[in-house]
DNA sequence: TATTGTTATACTCTATAACTATA
DNA sequence: TATAGTTATAGAGTATAACAATA
């Protein structure tokens, strides 16, 4: 315990720097954090309106106007599914897939720079835990739109 | 480098996991994630102006406005030291320095949780990293404005 | 009636540029 | 002239509440 008291503190130290970094990291791609985020959601599979304002944590109103800004540069698509006429589905363009490999490629060389203060094997294990702290989350933008629908679980199952 | 290959993004994604729950605790006290940082960074001593900004990672104009808003909810003090009448000092209030206290016991206390997924030996090991990754930050925190402003070191010497 | 998404409104945060007061 | 901070303006992000269209 003792040891261990500015942990949370330390935490939020930490994703302060990383945010920073990121942000500017963002803005050379020319994107806000929130919209690369909103990016790297959607460049796997596209989403509905709810589930995507679910997995950015904002409500779906805010999500509405995010996906005004983007969809007007030409990075994302709205379509409206047949079955649904309510709904909408958001997927990335030919251009916002480009941006957004770019994007990741880019993080991935320099965003592991933050932890170059530790010695070598401490920077390996510190990128697993990060991995294991990080993967339930990735399971959860997979699977918590399921989670919530059930009809789709019975469209898979028939 | 094979298994590091997410690395980067998944840094991403644990800072937003702790910037989500942190907004969280910020709210439950009243207060933004930035106003919350402002008085962190103000809570064991106080700082002016253009230093402030550069702590913050904020432009000095951009300062002035967050600091407006929480100095009419009365958190922090503006004062003008007699030595420099351009230059505004800023410190917390009686009251500030009670939230800011209430808000650090706080996130001590809820986001460790964040790390809950390991085992308990590798959070230890985990808390240790990030206590050196943000040791420097820390350090600079405290001693930056003294290298942009010589004058200080000469007084001090004096 | 319930659900999906949007609009209206208001506030915080942030940047650029122009400005005021002091040094 | 240079520096410390503020004001003006604009845009992004977010929340609450009211709304429209569809189921």
């Amino acid at each position: 315990m003792t040891d261990n008291e500015g942990f949370g503190n330390d935490l939020v130290w930490l994703s302060v720097l990383v945010q920073r970094r990121y942000a500017q990291i963002c803005a050379d791609h020319d994107l806000t954090s929130t919209q690369a985020t909103l990016l790297c959601v959607l460049k796997d599979q596209p989403q509905g309106m709810g589930d995507l304002a679910q997995l950015l944590g904002v409500a779906k109103n805010a999500l509405s106007g995010l996906v005004d800004r983007i969809e007007r540069r030409g990075l994302v698509q709205r379509e409206t599914p047949e079955h649904d006429r309510r709904a909408v589905t958001l997927s990335t363009t030919a251009l916002g897939k480009k941006i957004v490999g770019a994007l990741y490629a880019d993080v991935a060389e320099r965003m592991p720079d933050i932890t170059s203060t530790l010695p070598a094997d401490e920077q390996h294990q510190f990128a697993n835990s990060v991995a294991r702290i990080t993967a339930p989350a990735h399971r959860t933008a997979l699977l918590e739109h399921n989670t919530n629908h059930p009809k789709a679980d019975e469209q898979i199952a028939g």
